[in-house]
DNA sequence: AATTTATACATAGAATTACGAGGTATTGTA
DNA sequence: TACAATACCTCGTAATTCTATGTATAAATT
């Protein structure tokens, strides 16, 4: 687990790609692949997540879809046009930084 | 420049590196040395890099020399044992941090 | 059958941290 | 002599993730 304020800036980038790459997911689906894909270093916590994904559909990035499994209930989000848009803007930016980081850091590493 | 978000959490370790990297410095200079070595693209605001320098003397990882260039004090940080120990730490995890996101966000990029 | 674990959502308040706005003062330049 | 650059500072704000807590169903274990 990496000290919490790291993933700051980077979580609606996280969503936004897994959503893009994924069609829809549900909340707790996001919070388990991005565990998975990170190998147990990044864990979502349910207060975070939530309360991000409610934002980001404030923010019309995203819309969700109810649905019910038996009696509990899934909400499966999705990219809005929006989202999609920020999405390439997000990453764009991201990328950058990342590679300006890296300079800045770790001058001896790539990023190609 | 980039969202202010995503300096979060790098601040500190980009302040222990430069400072690592050349014995000591005095906060508007690492402000220019930031600003060029990431070609304008991160400026540390005086609201940022002041109080964070402070809490970081505080924190036991930094200490200062006061020197005068005339009438006008420059405050020279230096690392501190514990400095050095730590920023050994943050970019160990920064590192391996931008090496998930990378994986996670930008799958199709290698970090050598 | 009962208990525990995993699934699946949610909210409220705490903590952190960079920034904006504003201030003081010296030095160099046009 | 203005103006820009240098050099420090503080206070309150904004943004974002986390902790703690809560509700409830489904699945797995004992």
């Amino acid at each position: 687990m990496y000290s919490k304020e790291l993933l700051k800036g980077t979580l609606s980038a996280i969503i936004l790609n897994l959503l893009a790459e994924n069609g829809r997911m549900y909340g707790y689906e996001i919070s388990q692949r991005v565990k998975d894909l990170s190998d147990g270093k990044i864990l979502l916590k349910d207060g975070s997540l939530y309360p991000a994904l409610q934002k980001m559909t404030k923010d019309g990035l995203l819309t969700y879809k109810e649905e019910f499994m038996g009696k509990r209930v899934r909400k499966y989000y999705l990219l809005t046009t929006k989202g999609e848009e920020q999405k390439v803007l997000y990453l764009a930016e991201l990328k950058d930084f990342l590679a300006t980081l890296n300079k800045l850091v770790f001058p001896q590493l790539n990023l190609s």
